[in-house]
DNA sequence: AATAAAGTTGATTGACTCACTCGGAATTGC
DNA sequence: GCAATTCCGAGTGAGTCAATCAACTTTATT
């Protein structure tokens, strides 16, 4: 039930560039030191978040990344599915990327023991990382 | 977020012990069957939840497995614990195997998001988790 | 146009973990 | 004593994690 480190950098350097938003591009460099991440990792790391299309960057100089989206449109949800891969703790209870199991006896059955144990667990944590948004997450969170 | 195939295994083949709770000893060979699980590997999870102290044991002819504690008081956190290590996504928010962040920007802080966002996160996994039975799981949930 | 600073891309690495597998020793029932 | 079973430690192959590196493209400044 871990979190990669990958996840952990990812939303660290999103805690950066939500503090930034509106106001500068932040350069790899500049992230990296302020959250001690190794560079080019980052680097990996803020392109995949590119793709996804929650950054916008330049190169050259004075080039850097930008949120592109609204810290309170993003949610830790979205970025961890976008770095690790689906929250559901196993896949055949999972929403965004389900997979029916194979080789599990309870496969062909109407229902099985481990699917609602685990179901509730996805459902759980994807209750809470999924209405977290970047800026709960920069600024203090709401707890409602 | 992953929950491993060991801890997968070890909860099916505790599925298959707790319906024969108080009746019969099952052999490792009899689990594998029924619930689709290398025997070999099957072998060191039941090995592991023995030392745990959930598992009896017998050897030679006629030996086999057998529950040592009531099935409702065992929890799945504990199984899982014992195969899969904590539950807490990163060590800084565990509670069963605290270790503090190293080379974190905010490990000297009284305060990280990231403690914030994944405690948080723990504590719903745990809720569930520690206080689903092993009856629960193989007779129906509870779902107060 | 040249240069330097920055992002882009793909390949590669070393360590580690996962999911098994194997061989043999110890124990038990007949 | 023999066969069936658990016990235990070591080993393995594939894959993943966390980086690292080298080469390339784009941009700003001079």
């Amino acid at each position: 039930m871990k979190l990669s480190k990958k996840s952990e950098y990812g939303l660290r350097a999103l805690l950066e560039l939500t503090q930034f938003y509106g106001k500068e591009t932040l350069q790899r460099q500049q992230i990296a030191e302020r959250q001690h991440i190794p560079v080019e990792f980052l680097e990996q790391i803020l392109l995949a978040l590119k793709r996804a299309g929650l950054l916008a960057s330049r190169r050259g100089i004075k080039g850097g990344y930008t949120l592109i989206k609204s810290p309170d449109e993003i949610t830790l949800g979205q970025v961890i599915r976008i770095l690790d891969g689906p929250l559901a703790p196993i896949a055949c209870v999972s929403k965004t990327a389900y997979q029916k199991c194979r080789d599990c006896p309870y496969a062909s059955k109407l229902h099985c023991p481990l699917q609602d144990a685990m179901g509730e667990v996805r459902n759980a944590i994807a209750d809470i990382l999924d209405h977290y948004t970047l800026n709960d997450f920069a600024f203090g969170h709401r707890k409602g």
